[in-house]
DNA sequence: CACAAAGTGGGGAATGGTGGGGAAAATGGG
DNA sequence: CCCATTTTCCCCACCATTCCCCACTTTGTG
């Protein structure tokens, strides 16, 4: 389980120090992958496994799965921490996530997800109004319609 | 598995290096044919049987079936990687993927893709709204719909 | 206030991609 | 059937990138 928010820096090298905190409940690595709304998305291999296996490229894909598949996997990258703990960054994965400098990591239950400051303030922070219709929102969908 | 996107350079012999971290799951040599959209794609011995067994040219196939077996087993074949590590395009594969000089490789998940620059900037590269909506558009589609 | 743990930054060695030359094999024409 | 030309394959060398290691700074804790 991965709670909570934290401000790291990215250096020249496209480097990226994970929490410890996450750290110890990724013993063996992970994957980091492409997510919506711009964010960049770390997946224990497990819970990797469980996500993705239903995605494959075969000759009976529909072209939109095919496309997805593609970015997701294209933008996909296995990565072990280093003696610091951290990962690297490809510059594509900068460049969709438009992360130059620092970035946001947020643990979110089952997976992290990496911000840049930007997209962040505007997606993980609420005013008590806003959170509460949301909260609805979602409620309201759930119960029916 | 196969992970990420690479940008290799095709030299004047149609040599291609494919990247080491595939390299390593295909230590027995691959199988490469056409796909889908103008790309190439490159099987390891076990995906590729186990792709292709449903497809064989029997007196029951449909026409349409005829002639997708005789379009991809026809423009299939197996390589090997010399001591670099790199295959050759043969000239057929490099004309009908538009290979010239750049080659960009993808890792996704069962297979590997080559696609030439302007292929790949359309099917593979998203801003994050794009990549939004795509995944949307195929959640939707497997809820139900 | 001191010590330990966690994050940041840079330098050097090793790995991986690129390109070219030459030998061997295949192809085509005389 | 033999020779000439082209193509394929193998080997070697160079260069860029990545990875690993070490040292420093900052933060949190006893």
């Amino acid at each position: 389980m991965f709670l909570g928010t934290y401000r790291h820096a990215v250096d020249s090298k496209g480097r990226l120090a994970i929490p410890a905190r996450f750290r110890e409940q990724l013993p063996t690595g992970s994957i980091i992958s492409k997510g919506a709304e711009g964010c960049l998305q770390v997946y224990g291999p497990d819970e990797w496994v469980k996500e993705q296996s239903a995605l494959q490229l075969t000759s009976e894909s529909p072209a939109e799965e095919r496309r997805l598949t593609r970015m997701r996997f294209g933008a996909a990258r296995e990565c072990e921490f280093d003696a610091q703990g951290r990962i690297v960054l490809s510059a594509d994965q900068r460049g969709y996530a438009g992360i130059t400098g620092i970035a946001w990591i947020v643990g979110v239950n089952n997976l992290i997800e990496i911000w840049n400051d930007e997209n962040w303030r505007r997606i993980g922070e609420a005013t008590p109004e806003e959170y509460t219709r949301i909260q609805d929102q979602v409620a309201e969908r759930r119960r029916g319609k």
